[in-house]
This record gives C-alpha cells, structure tokens and sequence, in this order.
DNA sequence: TCGAAATCTTTACGCGCGGAAAATTACTGC
DNA sequence: GCAGTAATTTTCCGCGCGTAAAGATTTCGA
C-alpha cells in the first residue's frame, strides 16, 4: 500500500495506465472490460486503495444504484433481522442499500422518505409505520421512486409481501382449541394492518370452530409491546379478566411481556399439569425460545419474505410490470409454521 | 401542492423568485436569509415541496454534513438503542447520519467503512467489531476522517467513550458479596475488548474482597449470546461445574440465555428461599426487565454516552483538539448504575 | 496474414449544486 | 433623505464522475 493518496479516478487512471472512462467503465462493471486491463487495474487497486466517490457516481447517472430501506422501528428485532437479510440481498446484486429507521415517529418516516427522495434511489424497500404514517406522503414517495412495501400492508406503491396471517393464526387457533381450551386474544396496539388483520382471522378461526371470540385490547400506544403485555396484560390477569387459560397474543413480544407478568404473579405457564396458563405469540422472535418458558408461536418466514421483496423490486426496477390475474398491485403472502414449544 | 415536477434547484428558484445562489444560501442555513426573503422560499417550499439534492450537495462541499455510524450488530439492542440515540442527535444537530451495521463480520465492517469513506463524511461514530476487526484499516479510516470511537475501545480515532467496567464489575460483584456467594464469572465470547476487561475487573475485585475469581470461558464465538448463555450455560449447570450458586454474566443477553435454560432445568433464580441459583448481567438491556426472573444488571448509561460521542465528534469536526494531561487520546468512561431486580 | 470485431483512448460535455467575486439592491438608524 | 451596511443578484468556475462519439489499437478467427 502506497503512501500516495489517490484523490479521484483521475489520478487511479495515471497511477494504474488505464484511462478514466475505461476504469470508470470497470467499476461499474469490472467483467466488461478486457482481462488484461482488468487485470492491470486490479493490481493498482491493490496498491492504492481507491473507491470512487459515491455522491459523484451517483449524481450523474440515470439509475442510481442506491436502494432504500425504510423500517418503522429498528429496535424491533423482526425488523433488526428483515434489514440484516435485505442488505445482503442488496450487496450481493451489486446495489447500495441504506437503511432508514422512523423509530416509531411519523415525523422521522417523513423525513427519511423525504431524505430518500432526494437521493434519487433505483428502489425502496419500505415497511410503513402503519395506521400513524402519513399516507399521503407515502403515496406521493412512490409515485417518484418503485417502492415494494413489506410487513405492513398499506395500499401503496407496486407491491406488497408479507405474511398471511389468515392463514397463521387461524393454524394457531386450530391448534390451540385441539389441545385445550379455546383461546381469548390479546391484542397489540392497532398501530398496522397486521393488528387488525391478526384480530379478524382470530375472530373467524374462533366463528369457523363454533367458538365465541374473546378479544381483549389495550389502551396503550405506541412499540414498546414488552412493556404493554407486563403491563396491561398483568392487569388483566390480576382482574382474572381472561375467560380462559389460554392466551394468544398478536405478538411475540407482548408475549413475552405477558410470560413475564404470569412469571411475577406465580403463575406457571405451559401445558403440561400444574399450569395456569398458556401463551401464544405471532413471529418467532429471534429471542422467543429463551423466553420462560419458551414461547410456542408461529414463525414468519423472514426470509422468504425478504428475497421476494428483493426480488420483486429488482423486476420493479428493470421495468418489467408485475401483473395480476385482477389487474391490481400484486401481493405475495407467505404462510406461517408452527413453532411449538412449551408455553402452550 | 402544485403539480409541475421540481427537478432542480435553478427550477425552483425560477418559481420563487429568488436567486439560486440565495435558494441554495437558504438551504444551508434557513436564518442566514432576510426575512422576507426567507418567507418567500418557504411559501414556494410549501406549494411545490422541493430538496436539493443529496448526492450534488455532498460532492462540492469541502465539509459534508454527512455523518457515519458503524456499529458491530444492529439487531443488538444496545446497539439499537445507541444508533437511535445517536441518529437523533445528529439529525437535530443538521447532519445526515448514516448507519452501516456489520452484522458480525469483517468484511461487511470493512465494507462499511470502505463505502463512508467514500462519502467523504464531516465525522464518524464507530463502535467496532473489535477482536475480529481489520484494524488497520479501521486506523487508516480514523485517520481520513474525524472518529470517535464508542463501547468497544480499540486503539484508534480521536476519542473514546464507553462505559467504565472498572467501576461497574465491580460495584456488581460487593453487591453480590455483601447479599450472599460470592459470584463466579460466565464469560461472553471474547470478542471485544470490553469482554476481556469485564473479566479483569471481575478478577480484581474478587481479589481485592480476598476471594479467588472462578472465570467460566465458552469456547463459542459469535455475537448470538442468547443461545450461547442457554446452551453452554445450560452444559456447565448440568455439570454442576459452577462452585457457587451466584453467577455474574459477561453481559445480559448472555444471562437471558443462562435463565432460560436454568428455567428449563426446573431452577429457581433469585435471592429468596428455595432459589438455587442467583444471576446477574451488565449493560440493562431494555428486554432484561422482562426476563424471568427480572434481571439483576448494571445500566450502561445510554444518553451520557451517546451524546458525549456526538458532541465529542462535532469538537474533532470544528477542528478543536481535545487534550488530555497526559498528551493522549481522550477516553470518556461513564459509570454504571446498580439495577436491583428479583434474579440475584 | 488480413480484416472485422472488440476494446481502448481522446476529447468533450453535463449532472446539480457549493461557493467566490463583483455589481446591484434593500434595508438600517439617524 | 442619506450614508452605510447588509442582503441579494449575476456571473463564473469547479467538484468527480457518467457517458457519448470518434478515432486508434488490440484481439481473434479464418
């Protein structure tokens, strides 16, 4: 490594022999130019160590390679998890992805979209904050950039993935009722289309079995659900409010917020004799199986998930039109497993 | 909202009447213009919702206000909690953040600092890898642009700021002294410096209470602590290899995990009758509240370290050097607080 | 060996904005 | 109303690279 700073592709273009518009051509595609310059060039980006600026690459061109990912909480380590998986789809194919978290705030998904915007990205990548984002944004967002939307199912941009919770919780549900008492549902903040739609397959699944619904809702906002299950679920428990013993929940992580309330109040948790209760959940968390005891709920194929939004984008971006059988915005849902394990 | 595209600057001066070079004046300090001027622009800015554009902006300024963010893993809630923090502070401080996570691996923090520095960023906030980090090419980035380096103290960049282990191991370990068996240690993977340090100052304070430390290493490596607490945690209490029933965790997703399986195994944890086993971590994630039992654990103090680190770094940016007495790098070591829950 | 095809070099322009300098205009306080 | 100053306009140039076009060179097949 040489000492000599190498300040643009001019300069890499004088120190490596090869002219600028040839390397600036490598870099963009290295397979396109011949082996020998390839070559030539790779030998004094081993010396000098240089990248083109990024701003300057992408000022000028048409296509950025820039792709955005928007995640309404990145704390969240469903999102934590779609984010790692997403990036290194996005590196693999050659494109720059850069994450933007709104952390709960429609004030900072504003901002980031607007951020993003004026990056002039080739695509987006953007889970909504749901119910609080401000649609209209989000809307006029992708009529600029093609946006694939995941996670939460708002009605805009080309595309939507995400899982199909009428299928994943009426198989909770199914299971739940074969293996004891009927289920009441604990539900999260209705801050997404996922909260809602989890409540009504809950609803039918129960109607289908010839069972009455038990929706219990809490009066909390907000994304801090392991505090709103200890909180507003211990409540519950301590009014003996549930109906049942068993106790499925919109979300892993009030889940967990419940374990821990029942853990406090005595209460055993599981399935087997002596137990008071069980607990279901919704995303196998990463975190799910060390919880006490260890949470039986659904999964989300994170993967699946985030290879076909990808996937799907990068269809979006090479201008192919997506189209369905009804003409609408195509939506992809992937089923749910499930995870059973001793919480219920 | 009008409908004509905006497509640049000199367009949208067109629209407002006022010059481009104030137009662009305006953007990079709204109150360096008149008044009425300053109103003029923002009444066009309301009807035709207008943004420079990012990559033109960065690539001529001889200071970007871009500022970069590496952290090891995002999907770690500390690391979570921090960038959160860290973004907020930038963005109301008018610089653009940006996050790389490089989600434990070394060429993805390469990678990471490789695209920054392309970039040209005003400062950077980078918490490395650490053991498994390229560490000279974390020096030659430190040494392109202003770095502060945060949590895991490797030997570059202008500064750092973390928390001080000396203070909190220790304050963890007389408390555990003074309120029953001395602890012995359940040591992370040593994969940053704050591993290892955490350990020594275990070591001392043992020593210095007239106790030998009892250090329990895993030969596991890698950044998902949950399972190795549960797994190799779990091992070492079937083995009843741990001499005393008190154990003090390298960090608390680690402890999470050794709950978890001491859960499994029919243990109670606490510090009342019939428990057979006390636990404790460091760092109060925000999920150790939830844990079963609630985790006994040392807060790392968020807010004072992220927003030392930014104001730190936006010092380097003004071009102040910050001295110290000894002549060395600044390192700002904020102290743990005892958080007394029901595990130990 | 020759010629076509592929690749490279040269030259030149443009992207959208920052920023400097000089000329002009708009505001202060008196 | 006036000077003095502050703010704005005009006019340029430059950042680092993408990209196009024309000409030079290399490669490769027959």
């Amino acid at each position: 490594m040489e000492d000599q700073k190498i300040r643009n592709m001019e300069e890499f273009s004088a120190v490596s022999g090869i002219s600028r518009p040839t390397v600036s051509k490598y870099f963009n595609d290295p397979s396109s130019v011949r082996r020998s310059t390839r070559d030539r060039i790779e030998k004094a980006l081993r010396q000098y160590d240089f990248r083109p600026n990024l701003f300057a690459i992408n000022q000028n061109r048409k296509l950025t390679k820039t792709i955005g990912i928007v995640v309404p909480y990145l704390a969240d380590p469903f999102f934590a998890e779609m984010v790692r998986l997403i990036e290194r789809l996005c590196i693999d194919a050659g494109y720059w992805p850069i994450v933007f978290s709104a952390h709960g705030e429609v004030e900072l998904e504003n901002n980031a979209l607007s951020t993003l915007a004026s990056l002039r990205p080739a695509g987006a990548l953007i889970a909504p904050l749901g119910r609080s984002s401000d649609l209209e944004a989000v809307q006029r967002f992708s009529e600029e950039v093609p946006t694939v939307v995941f996670d939460s199912n708002v009605k805009v941009g080309k595309a939507f993935v995400g899982s199909n919770n009428f299928q994943s919780i009426p198989m909770m549900v199914d299971y739940l009722c074969r293996s004891g008492e009927p289920p009441c549902f604990f539900e999260m903040p209705p801050i997404n289309p996922n909260a809602n739609k989890r409540r009504e397959a809950y609803r039918q699944a129960m109607e289908r079995l010839g069972y009455d619904p038990m929706i219990f809702k809490v009066e909390a906002m907000g994304w801090d659900f392991e505090r709103i299950g200890f909180e507003d679920g211990g409540r519950l428990i301590a009014d003996r409010a549930f109906p049942t013993n068993t106790i499925l929940c919109s979300n892993d992580r009030l889940a967990i917020g419940l374990l821990s309330a029942a853990y406090q109040k005595g209460l055993r948790v599981g399935r087997g004799e002596g137990c008071a209760l069980r607990v279901a959940g919704h995303d196998d968390h990463p975190w799910s199986r060390f919880s006490c005891p260890p949470l039986t709920t659904v999964s989300q194929d994170y993967r699946s998930i985030a290879e076909s939004s990808v996937e799907m984008l990068f269809r979006f971006i090479d201008g192919q039109e997506v189209e369905t059988e009804t003409g609408e915005r195509p939506e992809l849902l992937f089923e749910g497993k499930l995870i059973m394990r001793a919480s219920a």
